[in-house]
RNA sequence: GCAUCUGUAGCUCAGCUGGAUAGAGCACUGGCUUCCGAAGCCAGGUGUCGCAGGUUCGAAUCCUGUCAGGUGCACCA
């Protein structure tokens, strides 16, 4: 089914090639002007200078064109040039009601393509704190979006799981515990399948480590070597990094389940280690790569640059894998498994020179085909009140858990203040639209500026908030619930559609338009990878809708097939709505 | 130093592929509940769109310069 404004702009073009101009000038949007029009057309202005000729004069003769046409109940010129549209409502509900015939709700879909998301970015056995959530909030709209655009879409956590950490692990664990078989020498047999440390005992052990090899010069050296070994395959370090990753991704899944948060491949960094001495290789033996102070480099200099862009170092000059090298081993490997037509990686905006490296190289070397689109989405950073990178009150980087249980605990709070609901429901109820308050704060800001996230702010969710969102959708499904019990029926889509005209109140007409450019936004939110776009049009969904409730009465609507339409009408916003929050990623609650 | 991002109401942010009178929320003020959830709705004031030039019929939006802040500039991830 084609989108109102499509269907508007098919009429204007045919008028503007019609009249003798280029079919492009009939280009519609919605109205910037709300209290002249509902949509509006500015390429008369546009086709004045090509044509020579007033753009007054250009709106009149489609004006004339289009005199007539059903579709519009007003369709007017106005100085300068302006063609101001107004809608027939019986269009509007008619269109609606083709929206609601489709699974979709009029989204096209377009061509499958494979896409690969990289977002998350844990490292495993260290907790997940307030920095990770960026990645895996926005990651997970985006995926979510790519995926309803009707696309294969793969979702990779891509753990940072093949570092130091593993060796600083490795170490203060021979320290704390030097009985252990795997720190025996000479120890041959089977390496036990249980883990030797539970998840508390490796997270205490990661910071106690990192704090010693800042003094303890000998015992970094020590896990330094520890890291060697571990990557070039010694069998005991191996068996123990397998009982880390055991315990640690089994954490990890649990934080990110309770952010509603799910990757399809829980791949790593280690998983890229088989393909790179082949890759280094290659990129030898074809020139691409050279050396250049003892590192192995690519240039990736073009002529457009506006600044001078270092090279991208494959391997260090001791040898060594880099950041760059396993990002370029991993895309051989997606390569391979999956040959994705579109890459998006999330990560903070710093790295984006490391990113334009990467890519640039991938291109060069042919790994990745010239049409491969290659996405890096830079998102900015959280900040505290301050306007200072978000940190706990002593100073520390906070647990994402943490910061999940403040907004959830302060959110039950508010709960509790105005229901009485049984204490389990509050809890569950308060993790929901804590979450969603978490989520649609984060989501609604541009993903590249940094933010402010503000505790109270969203706990005492006023004005543009998750939690508004998610009162709305509880107020219509409370309505269409009574509805229910009182007629015995539910809400039939047929009914959208109005057999006759008739009076229609500001209100109604503004909620069956803000329903309708659904599919626009999604459309548009999915190709920009702008999530915050979703945002801001279900506020505005969600205004038109509690306007209508304030100015209609539908339970006590006399006129039965005006009520069975609203019923309709609500249900499909309550459907938009759905959809909406879905793709960024929270869901709503039947009561709050 | 070079590059890059940001600068919009007291605060937090939209708007930026040029269009009409620059919008929301918070905060502040006043109204609205015999009736569908008042976590709501309605009404009210607030702006040198950092500054200065330029392009254009038209600029918050594009270009140039400039100021302020953030960030990045080869072996960390």
């Amino acid at each position: 089914m084609k989108k109102i404004a499509e269907q508007i702009a098919e009429e204007l073009k045919k008028a503007f090639a019609e009249c003798g101009y280029e079919e492009r000038f009939g280009m519609v949007t919605v109205s910037n002007r709300p209290d002249l029009c509902q949509y509006q057309c500015n390429g008369a202005m546009a086709a004045a200078k090509q044509y020579k000729k007033a753009p007054i004069m250009i709106a009149n003769e489609i004006v004339e064109k289009c005199a007539g046409n059903p579709m519009f109940a007003k369709f007017e010129a106005v100085m300068p040039g302006f063609i101001n549209i107004t809608l027939a409502n019986r269009f509007v509900s008619k269109a609606l009601a083709g929206m609601a015939a489709e699974e979709k709700l009029g989204v096209s879909t377009g061509k499958p393509q494979t896409v690969i998301v990289d977002y998350g970015g844990a490292n495993v056995a260290k907790p997940l704190h307030v920095g990770h959530l960026r990645s895996a909030v926005i990651g997970e709209s985006v995926k979510r979006m790519k995926r309803f655009m009707g696309n294969k879409v793969i979702g990779d956590v891509h753990l940072g799981d093949w570092g130091l950490q593993m060796g600083l692990i490795i170490e203060e664990l021979r320290d704390r515990k030097p009985e252990l078989v795997y720190f025996d020498e000479n120890y041959t047999g089977e390496y036990p399948a249980e883990a030797p440390f539970t998840i508390s005992e490796l997270e205490e052990i990661y910071p106690a480590a990192s704090a010693k090899s800042k003094e303890d010069e000998a015992f970094k050296e020590r896990a330094h070597r520890a890291t060697v070994l571990l990557q070039s395959g010694n069998p005991a370090f191996t068996a123990l990094w397998k009982h880390i990753m055991a315990v640690s991704l089994a954490d990890l899944r649990k934080n990110y389940d309770n952010l509603n948060v799910h990757f399809d491949l829980w791949k790593g960094e280690s998983d890229a280690q088989p393909y790179i001495p082949d890759m280094i290789e290659d990129l030898c033996s074809r020139g691409i790569a050279y050396e250049s102070q003892g590192a192995l480099v690519v240039d990736i200099a073009q002529e457009s640059d506006t600044k001078e862009l270092p090279p991208c170092i494959v391997r260090k000059s001791d040898g060594a894998a880099i950041y760059a090298t396993s990002d370029l081993a991993t895309i051989l490997e997606r390569e391979k498994l999956y040959q994705p037509d579109q890459y998006i990686y999330l990560a903070d905006k710093r790295q984006e020179l490391h990113f334009t490296q990467v890519f640039r190289t991938a291109r060069k070397a042919g790994y990745v085909k010239p049409e491969t689109r290659m996405d890096y989405i830079g998102f900015g950073t959280m900040n505290g009140k301050d306007g200072k990178p978000f940190k706990t009150r002593q100073g520390g980087v906070l647990r994402l858990e943490y910061l999940l249980k403040d907004v959830e605990d302060a959110v039950f709070e508010r709960i509790q203040e105005n229901r009485t609901v049984d204490e389990d429901e509050a809890h569950k109820t308060a993790k929901m639209i804590g979450l969603a308050a978490i989520k649609y704060g984060d989501l609604s800001n541009q993903a590249a500026k940094d933010y402010v996230f503000d505790v109270d702010r969203f706990a005492s969710f006023e004005g543009n908030t998750g939690p508004y969102i998610l009162y709305t959708m509880v107020r219509i499904k409370s309505i269409l619930a009574k509805y229910q019990e009182q007629s015995g029926k539910t809400a039939d889509t047929s009914a959208l559609a109005a057999e006759e005209d008739r009076a229609y109140s500001a209100s109604e007409v503004e909620l069956m338009l803000a329903a309708a450019r659904f599919a626009d936004t999604i459309e548009r939110a999915a190709d920009e990878l702008a999530p915050h776009k979703i945002c801001q049009y279900i506020y505005e969904l969600s205004n038109a809708f509690n306007s209508f409730y304030h100015e209609n009465k539908i339970l006590a609507q006399e006129d039965a097939a005006k009520q069975a339409q609203w019923i309709a009408l609500i249900s499909l916003v309550l459907r938009v709505l759905n959809v909406c929050i879905d793709l960024l990623g929270f869901e709503a609650p039947d009561r709050m």
